[in-house]
DNA sequence: ATGCAAAATTGCAATGGATGAAGATATATC
DNA sequence: GATATATCTTCATCCATTGCAATTTTGCAT
């Protein structure tokens, strides 16, 4: 899996890498609907047919990195540890997320930063991240479910994923809406966590009981 | 607002009427991608061009009745009731929306099932209406605030909204993936709904104290 | 080195969604 | 009726996306 990458691998990076620093860089300069597939293509010259065998849509270069973010979530729900329950992993990834995102190594605040206003400023690439959301929201879900055999059911573990990221989501969209800063939103964030996190674990003694 | 509509009112009630029929029944018989704008014109007989004169793309047809919902959703978070907490009223609106959505008025059973499987059959559809949901709970959440005056914070409402929803919609999907019945489906995320407002309730407690 | 198979890239053409502009037509108002 | 206005049609255009066939590049084995 990881042998010395041939030439062919290393080629293969660097034009993605090419098309994806080309893509972010115009669609910054001139818009995102502004920019076209020809231009992108032009600035890496390649053809633009070339750059549909590396990404399926326009939208989908400002995401070029979900899905190894995903992974590493995906990770940290896999490696529970002695003693952890459900909900107490699944605070721990949802911590590490975030930290990811706000402190992560990719990419300086600043490019993150305007990522995020693209993003909100074109409804295409809105719809593609929510897409995204959910679909890791799934995957999330359901690794959670697998690393806690008898602790939970599938629709708790949805549930529970869902709640969670669902609060931190719409916390963290409405502190943006009011014109908070990066570091305010992300305390929104984690305060929204906390609380579902609070109220999900909270709710374990029940489990017990006759319903 | 509502005078007695005059003529120009109900030829174009009756043409967008027309366009939603037409589109569905299409998309129904022979798929939403390979329906075209062309094809459902020429079926109410007006221009292609006339189409995004009442939708503004493809996707928003399926969506038609959107608006109608959410305002029945605001509605019922406006229509608080004496000595109802915010959460309590939150529930009592989670339940309506729910019961609305499996046993609503508008169309049959049997057509609100083809609908989830189109959407959930056309990637293009599935963004579509997350970005609706997302932009319902924003708007649900303020109503909430706005409704519960000093009772909650908008962060507090916003992940309140976002863990209800977030956990029934996960939930459902969940239940929905994995074969289950309209009816399973539904019971799924009613007990998604119960366990977060449960969760959340169980917070109220704790507001009080120094944190 | 050389040949061959697999993978990647390219050019070309076609489809179809979406938008803009100008003119024709129908409806509302007086 | 006459005029203002909303709506629809026609026409032209842009561009994302896809399929296909031809061509080039790489990996690998001789």
């Amino acid at each position: 899996m990881s042998d010395p990458p041939g030439l062919r691998e290393r080629k293969k990076i660097r034009t993605r890498n090419a098309l994806i620093d080309a893509s972010l860089r115009l669609f910054d300069e001139k818009g995102f609907d502004e920019t076209t597939i020809a231009e992108i293509a032009a600035a890496v010259d390649v053809s633009p047919r070339t750059f549909f065998s590396y990404f399926t849509s326009k939208e989908d270069v400002v995401f070029y990195d979900n899905e190894a973010r995903v992974a590493e979530a995906l990770d940290v729900i896999a490696s529970r540890r002695p003693g952890e329950t459900a909900i107490d992993l699944l605070a721990r990834a949802a911590r590490h997320t975030v930290d990811r995102d706000f402190h992560g190594p990719e990419r300086s605040p600043e490019s993150a930063a305007r990522r995020e206003r693209l993003i909100e400023s074109v409804p295409a690439l809105q719809a593609r991240a929510l897409r995204l959301l959910f679909d890791t929201q799934r995957r999330v879900a359901r690794a959670l479910y697998e690393a806690c055999p008898g602790e939970l059911d599938p629709v708790e573990a949805a549930a529970a994923v869902g709640a969670l990221v669902g609060a931190a989501r719409l916390a963290a969209m409405t502190s943006h809406d009011s014109g908070a800063s990066w570091e305010e939103t992300r305390a929104a964030a984690q305060r929204a966590i906390d609380i579902t996190i609070s109220g999900l674990a909270s709710l374990r003694s029940r489990e017990d009981e006759p319903g």
